[in-house]
DNA sequence: GTCTATAAAGCGATAGAC
DNA sequence: GTCTATCGCTTTATAGAC
């Protein structure tokens, strides 16, 4: 009797509904610009019925950043099949959250809201994830730092955050929005210089 | 008779403590969590008196960016006097930004929130003065470009793009926030990581 | 010119009917 | 469980007294 009752699959089809609103919106607006209102529209339910699944608006911020952890993790598992070389691991990486980000579906939260923050902090399902992949992604680097594929003067930390920030990097909306370049050439441009910096190695 | 009045000097420094205020919050919590009130409270004078001075949250929003800039373009001008090797003074502007982002000085807007950009796309003194900058540093990269200090394969937006979003780089903050490193080892890494790369040239 | 007081609108969250 | 209707609060912006 493990079935999966029919009601819970709707319930989860229209969560999944919100959470792809929330995703998106966070991706064009933001947090602060994003109203709860507007999530309900677009995944087509009313806002009480809304709050019935999430208490609140940062639990539906937390729920669209657990989402793209684990389309993260996921991508890092794939990669540890396909890819030997730590570096490489690096870059793909990189590559897959320029092409996410691309797409208009890279969530990115103010770190300035102190509200949402301690929230954040106190999300076990948000700061699992996050630690799971910091800890697969600094795993990599360290390797990498190693075998000289990364520089082992910087600190690891320092990898590793330069490589979520790159996630939401407004040099590729900017550079989108001048039109000169086609998406790969974006990808490849941006990816040259978190990896061979400016001068260019 | 170009003497200054008093009115007029007193006027002055009150539009100094708003954009201060304005500055400071900017900093901290952003665009969106910043309230005309805080302004108003910091800079010690009545929301209604400041909205004599500054007829919108975007002008006062405006105001402090013109001021940063115009800061931006004072530091420009003394590198021209002081440096020679483009490439060096293209470091040194990198530097001034990440000093100043570590006093919490560095005013940062959403380039999500259409309303405000469309009103800076308007904002006359601000576009005067971001275009000026835009103008100076271009040059310097291009100069930087053709003497290898600069990876001449790059368009030299996608480097003044890289320039202006290291001022806000939110990997100075994380990294800050460990606690492990002195500022002046903060700003020596992340120039480090902007013009070597991950890799490290 | 500076203030107190308030208008006007938007937003997160909830009550209560069905 | 889903909806309509609304509460309660915050915020931008202004009116009007002094």
């Amino acid at each position: 009797m493990a079935r999966v009752s029919l009601k819970e699959q709707m319930q989860r089809v229209r969560e999944d509904a919100i959470v792809d609103a929330v995703n998106q919106l966070l991706a064009t607006k933001g947090y602060e610009l994003m109203t709860v209102d507007e999530v309900a529209a677009e995944a087509g339910l009313a806002k009480a019925s809304l709050y019935k699944l999430f208490t609140s608006k940062e639990e539906l911020a937390a729920a669209a950043m657990v989402r793209v952890l684990e389309r993260a993790l996921a991508q890092a598992e794939a990669l540890e099949q396909q890819e030997a070389d730590a570096r490489a691991r690096l870059e793909a990486m990189v590559r897959w959250t320029l092409q996410v980000q691309l797409a208009g579906e890279m969530p990115t939260l103010p770190a300035q809201n102190s509200r949402l923050v301690a929230a954040l902090k106190g999300h076990r399902a948000y700061m699992d994830r996050l630690f799971e992949l910091s800890d697969r992604l600094g795993g990599w680097i360290v390797e990498a730092q190693k075998r000289g594929g990364v520089n082992p003067k910087l600190p690891s930390e320092l990898v590793l955050f330069t490589m979520f920030a790159r996630a939401c990097d407004p040099v590729l909306g900017m550079l989108k929005a001048s039109g000169q370049y086609s998406d790969e050439q974006l990808v490849e441009l941006l990816l040259a210089t978190t990896f061979q910096g400016l001068a260019g190695g």
